[in-house]
DNA sequence: TATGAATGAGCGTTCATTCAT
DNA sequence: CATGAATGAACGCTCATTCAT
């Protein structure tokens, strides 16, 4: 502003020795991208509401203003992030191997990568309590959440069909309650690991631990839908 | 310079009419508990974060200076929170009717406790997940939190070792995650239910769909210690 | 990481969807015009302060860098701002009939003209306003702007000389000072139109309440002139 | 915040070398004047959107959360500011001589006094231009902006009645109308002072300028109530 | 002639906390 | 026991402006 006396004085930004990338600014992809990623990992870390616009633009090595540049707001970041993280997650999710010929092999796979998928992706777990503290009110800008989960449901209803139709599952198990089932069991473990060490007095972090989890899950799964395991 | 008289300046405060409570001041310990009451709601809705200082000594009609005096600072308060929020929870715990001689309907009212504990009482499920965002370091601080475990454990320990005894419960089955299941399937249908409300497109808060769940679950739990339930 | 392919990156402007313009560039006399004529409405609704970069290039439909192509800066086009409002007075000032042979009807239809100028265009008041407050360093910045006030005081000095020397008006009242009453009493009906309302109890924006004080104002300068008016 | 981690270098405030005023705190109501008294300086010569919240606690040698503890927010210290600019003009405008028995010895000290205030109270004008470029959406505020009125109007009204009552002063001329003739012309000349004097290419700062300036209003004013000045 | 990307300073406001009685 | 006053750091966001093509 023109009559404006700037008289605070220059505050040193941490963010202010950004690499020039050579002589020419980065690419708006770069830029765009290296923000959300920061975003995931920060919001995964401090939450939504801890997950400041500074600590996300210094840890992409930005600047505050390219996050308002891109996304509008803050909120219209964590939407970003909503997107991304459940893209990801359709994507790899995509890539279990179900057969309509195997539904206990096909049940059994989605169980092991919905279980370590949470497990090996914590910021999926943190960002989405932070989402339930706000009621859900970004992921209802979201068109395409619903699309996400017809898939995910739908891989449990494909799996259950099969099976009933082989006669190794029970008929009145239902897709959606499969699937939140093994959703709860392995979101549990690794959202209320602090809590549940604490409270249990056992490390739930040791890799052997998890590991007896994922099999406790598959054989409480495979009780629940009927299937009689052979020992 | 004409300025005459001031009357007394009016300091604006958000929180403001406190009631003057007749002639004496309010005493200690109700000034400590409306406090705590408070914070557990705000902490609740807002998270450790959002929850600040100010809306929590406004909602408990005190003033922040309050929360100093009797916690210490915000930390001590949030640890005040938490070991409140697990006595209840055990307090109510105690209370289910658990008899060595009925292992399977002791099972099946500790499930239904638990699965209507988590849903009847929001605050525990979002105070927890506030806590596990910050790495479980207030829980570290609080000696009780073993000996609560214990007990929450033991139940389900007795109730396992009574049915085995019995013959009608699997010996492969642990005490422990017998309890973190029903635990996970208690918390994470309340714990998510806005963003599983989204991705499935289908209302959670309905009391039909949360009963056909809490039957799932007693299901699911049976099915897991290997009783045979009658149709 | 599974990132995989993404598409180009949206950054957020809210001026957003510049029309194309068929195949060619718009013309460069077309974009400045828009521009001023945006930042004339934008100004005046905000103020100089209020009214920012962003608020004027989204109004124009154009872009923020436009603004310095054109204007320099922020300051330039304030000051084109400031000579645009004047440029348009002094045109419409030249359409009033001013006649030597009738000073009383000519002096009527400039104070009509004036007060009546004021109250059709608000960005006058208020852009002159936002001036004031900057103490007048960008009109020093017109060279025009004695031109311009000349050929106002000029009408008035004519009609007064014209009165004298037909011995209808006094002989002690100087063009400027006439000048200013008039340009004072439609000036402050207009720039005070809102503390007034609330302070008269009274709202000044009724036609009829403006119609009564265009003919208060017409009898207050005729008598000041010392014209006796007919009954 | 706990976790928290600050990262931003400690600024240099200026504000920080604020003095201590001896060994204690400065008293509340010391605090809330020199905040209110800076604010109408900075506000008056910035406007509302100009004068930042910074440059008020800085010039009052407060600290910017002293503003919010004492008048909420900006606004509310704007709404303070004009309530207090108001009150000052009231309370002088009360100490002059209205005599019923002397109708124009009252008018002219009335006039005098109000363009006199206007010139010797620039804070006065700005500010209320800024209430003006804002709607007067902060005077709504104040209920005592019709109290105030009345009595400035009232005293035109009695000053005109006694004059009426004694044949000097014509039947036709509304209180309301003179008082805003009177406000009009010391305000314009002091509101638009710096455009005028380019405008017109003459100082109006000059003392005699100023002085003609009053002569002349007080011409006019007595003319249009049609006092017959002896010469 | 026009544009997308980037920038650092400043904005109003809220934060948890301490001082002084 | 309780309180009003004060404090510095950080917050999300907008500002006018420049860079590089």
């Amino acid at each position: 502003m023109a009559q404006a006396i700037k008289t605070k004085p220059t505050p040193i930004k941490k963010s202010a020795n950004v690499k020039p990338l050579g002589t020419r600014a980065r690419s708006a992809q770069l830029t765009r991208d290296s923000v959300l990623k920061a975003a995931i990992r920060v919001f995964a870390k401090y939450g939504l509401n801890g997950g400041s616009i500074e600590k996300i633009s210094s840890a992409a090595k930005s600047h505050d203003r390219m996050i308002y540049y891109y996304f509008g707001n803050k909120e219209g970041l964590f939407v970003a992030v909503l997107e991304e993280i459940y893209r990801r997650f359709n994507e790899a999710e995509a890539k279990v191997n179900i057969d309509a010929k195997d539904p206990v092999g096909s049940l059994k796979r989605i169980i092991t990568f919905i279980v370590y998928y949470y497990h090996d992706h914590p910021e999926f777990v943190t960002i989405l309590n932070s989402e339930n503290l706000h009621r859900g009110k970004h992921i209802a800008k979201l068109q395409l959440a619903t699309e996400y989960s017809s898939t995910a449901i739908s891989v449990f209803r494909n799996i259950l069909e099969s099976g009933q139709a082989q006669g190794v599952f029970r008929q009145d198990v239902l897709a959606r309650d499969l699937y939140m089932m093994v959703a709860a069991l392995g979101y549990f473990y690794q959202s209320n690991r602090y809590t549940l060490s604490a409270f249990l007095g056992e490390k739930l972090d040791a890799s052997d631990t998890f590991e007896a989890w994922e099999k406790f899950v598959m054989h409480a799964v495979l009780s629940t839908v009927g299937y009689k395991e052979e020992v």
